[in-house]
DNA sequence: TGGAATATTCGAGTTATGCCGAATTTGTCA
DNA sequence: TGACAAATTCGGCATAACTCGAATATTCCA
C-alpha cells in the first residue's frame, strides 16, 4: 500500500522521474540514481536526504549511495549548509558532463582503432580501421566544438 | 589450461580484444558480446559462430546470443552463405550506428525536458530545464551534422 | 569535550545477468 | 520428404548488483 500521505511530488512529476530513469537505465545508471536524478532536475531548491528517502520512498541510505553515485558522476553537485550538518543535492549546472564521458569514449576508441592497424594483415580490414578512427574522431569534434560554443555563450548571458 | 592448439588470434589481438571490451562494458555491452564486437573488428572476412567460439573460447550459444544481440544494436550484420546452413558475421560498415543511440537519447532528452517545463512551479527550475534542453539539442544536431557529412563523403570515395 | 543530528559503511537477503550444455528448432540438400 | 548440420532456445547454476536496516563514523553546537 503506497503511503499516500507524505507526498510531496505530482503525479506528473512522478511520471517525469520515471521517464528520465528509463532514459539513463539503458545507460548504466542504477534505478534508484536515475531516479534522483530526475527528481532533482525537478526541484527548485537542493534537496536533502530525508526529502529524497521520503518522496522517492526509499531508504536513507539508498538515497546516500545513489547521491554520491550521482556526484562521482558529476550530474549532481552537494551543497554543505553551513552551521549544520545536512547535505542538501542539486543537480550540476555544468550538464555538458553527461557528454563528457561520451567524448571520452570515442577519444579512446579512434586511439585504439588507429592503433590496431599495425596488428591486422588484411590492408582491407586496416582501411575499414582507419575509416572508424577518422569517423568517430569527426563525430567526436564536432561535439566538442558545440560544446565549446555553448559555454561560451553562457558566460555571456 | 589454455588450450593452444586452436590459437587463431595473436596475443597482441586478444589484448585488443579486450581494451574494446573495456571500453564497451562501462556502456551496457555485456562483456561477451564486447569481446565479440573486437574479434570482429580485427576478422578479415565474416566469421562463423564456430570460430568465435573457439577463437574467443566461449560456447557456442553464447556465441549466438552475443552475435545476434550485436546485431539487434546493428553494429554487426550477419551474411547468410548460399547454399550452406553456416551464418558468418561481420561488423556493420554503418558504424555511425554506435552514434544513433546516443542521438537519439539525447532526443528524447531533451523533449522529456521541455515537456518537463509545464510541470515545475519555480520559474528559475524552468528555465534550468529549459537551458538543458537547447544544450543537448545542440550537441545533438551537431553530431547529427558531422555525421551527415561523412556518409556523403563516403559516397563520394 | 559530550551529545545529538546526520551521513556513511557493513552484512545479509533478494533480484537480475550471463554463461553453459542439453534439447529443440530451423534450414539445406539428396 | 528424410536426414543431417547448424543455429537457437531452455533450464540451471554461478556471480554480480541493488536495496535495506543496523551499526558506525562524522559534524556541529552547547
Amino acid at each position: 500500500m503506497p503511503n499516500l500521505s507524505n507526498m510531496n511530488i505530482t503525479e506528473v512529476q512522478r511520471r517525469f522521474i520515471e521517464e528520465i530513469a528509463e532514459l539513463f537505465v539503458p545507460w548504466g545508471v542504477p534505478q534508484t540514481a536515475a531516479r534522483l536524478y530526475g527528481y532533482l532536475l525537478l526541484c527548485p531548491e537542493a534537496a536533502s536526504l530525508d526529502s529524497i528517502a521520503v518522496d522517492l520512498e526509499i531508504s536513507k541510505s539508498s538515497a546516500s549511495v545513489a547521491a554520491r553515485l550521482l556526484e562521482r558522476y558529476t550530474l549532481v553537485r552537494r551543497r554543505s549548509v553551513r552551521g549544520s550538518k545536512r547535505i542538501l543535492y542539486e543537480v550540476s549546472d555544468q550538464y555538458d558532463e553527461i557528454l563528457a564521458g561520451q567524448n571520452r569514449m570515442l577519444l579512446s576508441l579512434s586511439d585504439l582503432l588507429r592503433g590496431a592497424e599495425e596488428i591486422v594483415p588484411a590492408a582491407a580490414t586496416r582501411q575499414r580501421l582507419e575509416d572508424m578512427a577518422d569517423f568517430y574522431d569527426t563525430a567526436r569534434r564536432a561535439m566538442d566544438e558545440a560544446r565549446r560554443k555553448w559555454s561560451k555563450s553562457k558566460k555571456i548571458r
